[in-house]
DNA sequence: AAAATATACTTTGCATGCAAAATATATTAG
DNA sequence: CTAATATATTTTGCATGCAAAGTATATTTT
């Protein structure tokens, strides 16, 4: 081949195209257990660290696209996780806050992360921090 | 918030998710100029590398989903980047070649990713290689 | 060799990710 | 105060990622 730098082997960016989707792939058993998506999955985690915030605050804490998450919310609202109320100061935001029944899934999603902890037997806990400081440093340089 | 375990910030999937999303976007530019999308661009870096491959075995190379290659190839296939044959051994397989089009857009697409390393200034060569390795530990466990 | 099974792809339906346009409400400029 | 502009969210159209069903061709079983 003409260019190293095209090889497939050589891409960082192909890595982490098959971590993000493996990775995902990994929580779907689990998630289909609580009847939820990858996505709202996301969501819920937001929204269980701080209840009753705008549409906005959980597009910047989720990185979820904002056309996705006017779908997501609705589908997670049809199934009575969370409501959607408008903001009575600013009537161009949307509050969202966790249902009884969203509230009560969290007991049900604790064991999750430890699940899927132990299909990635190759790394080590170490390896783990490490892995999340590098991201982080990748991550810092997007927007 | 009552178990830590389930905060964003300890989750290693929502990096990867970001990061993944992020890097995609960040090979938009380069590659609207040559009127490829990110997973049209893997299957070019494939084929780039060994022309005349079956579908299943570009398939194993990109990990690109099996339904979405078919309409990725159909559109790559009107786009005149490559063609598609039926193998004569095998009457199920089907082969895919570059066309003079997709060979030469080869020279094109070698400065893109020097052009993608400058968008990441914060992670130095040799963290760019630790971060493949920890990855390729991730996606070892994976399938 | 006919039937059962496996392999290689394609098709379908659903859930995003993303860009761009549209809508509604606030804020700012003149 | 009215026009212009900015902000928050939704809608639309297109391109996957994925599971499951369908189709065509090979291979294996009996």
């Amino acid at each position: 081949m003409k260019y190293p730098q095209l090889k497939l082997d050589n891409q960082l960016c192909h890595r982490l195209y098959m971590a993000s989707n493996g990775i995902a792939r990994a929580y779907r058993d689990s998630l289909n257990q609580l009847g939820l998506t990858y996505p709202q999955y996301v969501v819920m985690m937001a929204l269980w660290e701080k209840d009753q915030i705008s549409i906005a605050e959980l597009l910047e804490k989720t990185a979820i696209d904002g056309g996705a998450m006017t779908q997501i919310l609705k589908k997670m609202s049809d199934k009575a996780l969370v409501s959607i109320t408008k903001d009575s100061q600013d009537k161009r935001k949307r509050l969202v806050q966790l249902e009884a029944k969203g509230k009560a899934m969290q007991d049900q999603a604790a064991d999750i992360p430890s699940q899927i902890r132990c299909r990635f037997p190759s790394i080590n806990e170490q390896q783990a921090l490490q892995l999340i400081e590098l991201l982080d440093l990748v991550n810092s340089d997007l927007n």
